[in-house]
DNA sequence: TGACATCTACGAACTCCTTCGTACATGATG
DNA sequence: CATCATGTACGAAGGAGTTCGTAGATGTCA
């Protein structure tokens, strides 16, 4: 199993999974207003999570081009799954129901999180 | 603000919130299946937590008996939180709605669920 | 009381993550 | 082709978190 990317990998796979394919340096710009850092630093984490496989590289050009390897949602599942661990006690309904009640949400979505309800109700029986 | 904890303190404050306050020992203990360490690096690590005031204690007994200092509450929210900006692009219900779709829930808990879900859909209007 | 178990205190080592400086290669431009 | 901007490679420093060993204090019990 693969470990959790740390923090600033995550940042960097927001950014890539956002944009798409990107050179170092938009990466890097996309990161700056944040969390404003040193260009190399920005290559440095890339390098080191394409020797993690958690990013591939197209050399052809002389700016590399850097793709996230692993999917969003895997991503989001894991530490989802570490969290409902780590802090709920192993139920995810608890955090379902914690993020609700925190959440000021609006019409719209109250409604989509109904309709996935309706679809696990579905499912159970 | 206050730092999140990190990830073996949030350990403790688990056995803490769940036995109430213990004895190091007892910390120990509930830890060791887990996370075989030794004893001492228990100690070390509710000595710096009572640093960081994450936990207080009562040195009336020769062995000291800890307690969380922060509700177990505030830590969720605080880290639900924080995942739902890293990871979920700031959408607390897109947090909820995955969480719902991994997870295979009982009918209960649905129903727990969709109470809250009532209780939202209530105070919107 | 003396031996033994159990406790706290704390320094030190080790690992992981992040950051940056420096060196060197390469493309573009006048 | 000389210069300059821009790129990669990589060592090393610094900080945070975690782990453990050792020392010394204190309670227990035969």
């Amino acid at each position: 199993m693969r470990k959790n990317p740390t923090s600033a990998e995550l940042a960097i796979l927001q950014v890539l999974w956002t944009r798409g394919p990107s050179t170092v340096r938009e990466v890097h710009e996309a990161l700056n207003p944040d969390k404003p850092t040193g260009y190399t630093t920005t290559l440095k984490l890339l390098q080191i999570m394409a020797d993690k496989d958690l990013v591939g590289r197209d050399e052809k050009q002389k700016a590399h081009i850097y793709k996230a390897r692993i999917p969003r949602e895997q991503t989001q599942t894991q530490l989802v799954g570490h969290l409902v661990d780590k802090v709920f006690g192993g139920s995810a309904s608890r955090l379902v129901m914690h993020a609700l009640s925190h959440k000021r949400a609006n019409a719209k979505e109250l409604a989509e999180i109904r309709r996935t309800l309706d679809e696990m109700e579905g499912k159970l029986k």
